[in-house]
RNA sequence: GGUCCGUUCGUCUAGGGGUUAGGACACCAGAUUUUCAUUCUGGUAACAGGGGUUCGAUUCCCCUACGGACUACCA
């Protein structure tokens, strides 16, 4: 019988989540959730230089503002607990000292100035990858070159010492990715990478692979920049004799620049002028802030159906899906090979269709919340508004930027549409149209627009000779919604107050 | 430089030995409309190049070019 799927993100808390960690995490769930597996959250801290107060935090408010749920993590606790490498710094010696006594790894005591020497050597006898190897290992201060008694006496003074993996010299390294097929790497191109690092803390590649085995990891599913250093994860597994249960591999193609060339950074968003981290994120130590999806009004769901695209497909033409249509319609097999270009279009469209999907009374909630202070509405007339509006906003916070003349009278008019539709005899239309508005019975959309007509007729007019005009005194701007529903919400008394301040401000055009 | 991975419209992609190479975003045009937007209809636009294999290659193989990742006591 198959075991139970179990798939992890293992993010480090360095700084904001960057929205590529942010697909991985949400193919590591569709994956979880279509297989009935479980997902957990593991921090791989282990880098106490790097580490960022606020990351981790972030990092869990992002997956939950995405509806990725978490079945084991540092604060959902689990069996396997902890999870945040830091605390686990215990676990990590035993297997390192393991590797050793099986002759799979040894001590190293080599200085930083020792290391870069040798390259600096290797460089200028021109040798193509000047790396810590089979062959240069020879040359350095480690268990493999001193005298048995040297090492205890260095070891016993406490001097510092890192523990390397013992790459073999010629060995070819099979490795099976679900995406890319094969991958054979030869490992003469892998060097003798640190294990354990002199602070006492494992490095990323021994801290994930024991991790990846204590917790029961079935499936690794990570981006592409980790796919020349997985055989030597391989390597790590078969010498740590668990090879039978290595997890299957699934290295995702990385999110490109949308101009230009290279993975999508941080300073791209800046640049181009959206977003590349999901929330809102202001580094501790510089103050630098970064703008994040949700802060620009991206509505979630709608965000996690783009970013699941971007690389995937589920090969039918249906583009809108929930996020259980991604879980069931979503499969590894499916997912692209080859590095995606952001675009940014293609996110907000999205967002207008998840918008325009909302029902009015929630869309309601939007406009309500952005009224400043003193500017009352009730919920009845907000949802008239944004039905009117939310065929054509992009954001929530649009409603009140596109919206305010239904609030406020306006101050200004656009001049230049003034100047070209305003009209002697259309203002004489907006006086008489004004003034007949009492005899209306009910004060409707069709109501108003018949009285319109019947006046426009009188005078001998069309009523494209005066809607813009109408529509600039009424609203100050030269587009929007339908005038007359307009009319109709802003009511009577508004109405016929607008008409009389334009009629004399707009005085000057009338000719 | 070395190792590994990749390459279908501008972008995301479907397809896969014989197709009018399909869809979506963006763009353009027309229709509708009181304006703009929406909506509808239509359009421009792609198999990186060269060799094989084959009756036939965009599809399979090789080479080249280009792109990307990695090349730390970072993950």
């Amino acid at each position: 019988m198959a075991r139970e799927v179990r798939v992890r993100f293992a993010p480090s808390p360095t700084g904001a989540l960057h929205i590529g960690g942010v697909r991985t995490a949400v193919y590591n769930y569709l994956f979880a959730k279509k297989m009935g597996g479980k997902m957990l959250l593991r921090i791989e801290d282990t880098d106490q230089t790097r580490f960022v107060p606020g990351a981790e935090q972030y990092i869990f408010d992002s997956l939950a503002w995405c509806g990725i749920e978490l079945d084991e993590s540092p604060v959902h606790g689990g069996p396997h607990a902890p999870y945040r490498q830091s605390e686990r710094k215990p676990i990590y010696l035993d297997y390192a000292l393991k590797l050793v006594a099986d002759g799979h790894a040894y001590y190293a005591f080599d200085t930083a100035a020792e290391l870069d020497e040798m390259r600096d050597r290797l460089k200028a006898a021109k040798v193509a990858t000047p790396q810590y190897n089979a062959i240069t290992r020879a040359t350095m201060s480690n268990s493999l070159t001193l005298p048995e008694d040297e090492v205890k006496r260095r070891l016993d003074s406490g001097e510092p010492y890192v523990i390397r993996l013992k790459v073999p010299r010629k060995e070819e390294i099979r490795l099976k990715d679900m995406i890319r097929g094969w991958v054979l790497v030869h490992s003469s191109a892998i060097d003798d990478k640190v294990l354990m690092k002199s602070d006492g803390m494992p490095t990323y590649h021994l801290a994930n692979i024991v991790d990846d085995h204590l917790m029961g990891i079935t499936h690794v599913i990570r981006g592409e920049e980790w796919l020349p250093s997985a055989p030597l994860h391989v390597l790590l597994y078969r010498y740590l004799g668990w090879e039978d249960t290595m997890p299957e591999f699934a290295h995702l193609p990385l999110l490109l620049k949308p101009d230009g060339n290279g993975k999508l950074s941080k300073r791209d968003g800046d640049k181009l002028g959206f977003p590349v981290f999901p929330l809102n994120w202001t580094d501790p130590a510089t103050a630098e802030k970064s703008s994040g999806y949700r802060e620009a009004g991206y509505l979630p769901d709608g965000f996690v159906n783009f970013l699941a695209f971007l690389g995937w497909n589920p090969g039918t033409q249906q583009e809108i899906f929930s996020m259980d249509e991604l879980v069931e319609a979503f499969s590894i097999e499916r997912i692209g090979k080859s590095g995606t270009r952001f675009d940014i279009q293609k996110a907000r469209w999205y967002n207008e269709q998840y918008l325009r999907a909302k029902p009015d009374a929630e869309l309601a909630q939007y406009l309500l919340e952005a009224l400043p202070d003193g500017i009352a509405c009730s919920e009845e007339r907000a949802e008239k508004i944004v039905g009117l509006m939310k065929e054509r906003v992009t954001f929530p916070q649009d409603f009140w930027k596109e919206a305010v003349y239904f609030f406020e009278a306006p101050t200004e008019y656009n001049e230049q549409v003034a100047a070209k539709k305003w009209s002697a005899a259309a203002a004489d239309v907006f006086l008489q149209f004004k003034n007949e508005l009492d005899s209306l019975p009910e004060f409707t959309a069709d109501n108003v627009k018949t009285l319109l007509l019947q006046i426009l007729e009188r005078n001998g007019l069309k009523i494209g000779q005066v809607m813009q005009a109408l529509r600039i005194a009424l609203t100050g701007v030269e587009a929007g919604p339908d005038l007359m529903a307009i009319i109709e919400i802003i009511g009577k008394n508004e109405t016929e107050q607008r008409i009389t301040a334009a009629l004399e401000r707009l005085a000057p055009y009338a000719k």
